[in-house]
DNA sequence: GTCTATAGTAAGATAGAC
DNA sequence: GTCTATCTTACTATAGAC
């Protein structure tokens, strides 16, 4: 592909971890700026304004989830599994943009909830063809859900304690969504 | 108790509505001031600043939520049942004041965080207490936050469509629920 | 392509009249 | 207790030099 100039990157990177971290009211112009090493008027030259650098995340969302989406269906594990564990880690690529756009998604930008929602859909696809059954594969998707609703929230003592603590039982809720699977299985 | 000025609680509520509904970035002096039926000095004049209105608002959860509380641990189909089809409906007086605190967390307004997850907790040890089993209780509590997560998401098409249709497979969350209670009750 | 300077606007908060 | 008027600051965005 034709490399984007490094400045446009940066931009978009700030804006993303400020968003992602500090919320995005505090991703001001001069912020995002300021943190991108760049000065406001070159800012405006990549992101004609505010709005439109939202808009370049949510399109940096669908290019990374698209890319994940290769990972989850492959994964040794499992899609669930893969999904659950990524639910708490909170680390990859995809995470970073997700968090954001949730970010802007509460903000109310349009778009942001749509395409939230469509990413949804598609790792619950991979999952319902796993395991084979759709209320299952639902009570899979929010128990991945909820755990990201913890790692999303920004920290109670911060977001470390909450994390380790559900990292320290991430098994203990894999093998819950065992049970459910199991049960399912035997179902059929 | 003595009674508090009928303004106060109209600007409280306004406050809370368009934090929820609107995002907390809409909720101007201004707008909640009009959305209330008085004028900015008014405002003012009840709460001194910006972040007194959402410090009044994080008091109004933990009251709210002391009373349902109560009602989540008498509830005849079990606390378990109570909180997750709560978690879906986000109907209640709680509802209304956890939502907007919710708002309030990602926007890093101070003690937001804590008071969700002292909240959070209760509702655990309720859930734990029933079911008893920790594991079991944390799964059955990612369930219920993954409900509410879809629940307080700005609406995809709106709240509604989304919302319908988990309402319309909440029994069959609640079922797979029953799933793991049976399967950690036979365990002991 | 990036900068400085600046215009225009909106928001939080104060002061003092009623 | 509620209002109007006003001050101040911070943010978005434009214009034009380098």
């Amino acid at each position: 592909m034709p490399r984007p100039p490094a400045a446009r990157e940066k931009l978009l990177a700030a804006y993303c971890e400020i968003v992602a971290g500090e919320g995005e009211r505090a991703a001001t112009l001069d912020a995002v700026a300021e943190r991108a090493g760049v000065s406001k008027g070159g800012l405006l030259y990549h992101f004609k304004s505010k709005d439109a650098l939202a808009d370049a995340v949510i399109e940096g969302l669908h290019e990374t989830a698209a890319a994940d989406r290769e990972l989850m269906a492959a994964a040794p594990e499992g899609p669930a599994r893969y999904f659950v564990r990524g639910s708490l880690e909170a680390t990859s690529d995809v995470d970073t943009y997700f968090n954001a756009v949730l970010r802007l998604a509460t903000a109310q930008h349009p778009g942001a909830t749509d395409a939230l929602a469509a990413i949804h859909n598609e790792w619950l696809a991979l999952i319902r063809d796993e395991v084979g059954d759709e209320a299952v594969a639902e009570a899979i998707m929010l128990i991945g859900d909820g755990l990201y609703y913890h790692a999303a929230l920004p920290g109670a003592g911060d977001a470390a304690s909450t994390a380790s603590h559900f990292r320290s039982r991430v098994e203990h809720v894999l093998e819950q969504v065992e049970v459910l699977r199991a049960a399912a299985a035997r179902q059929r």
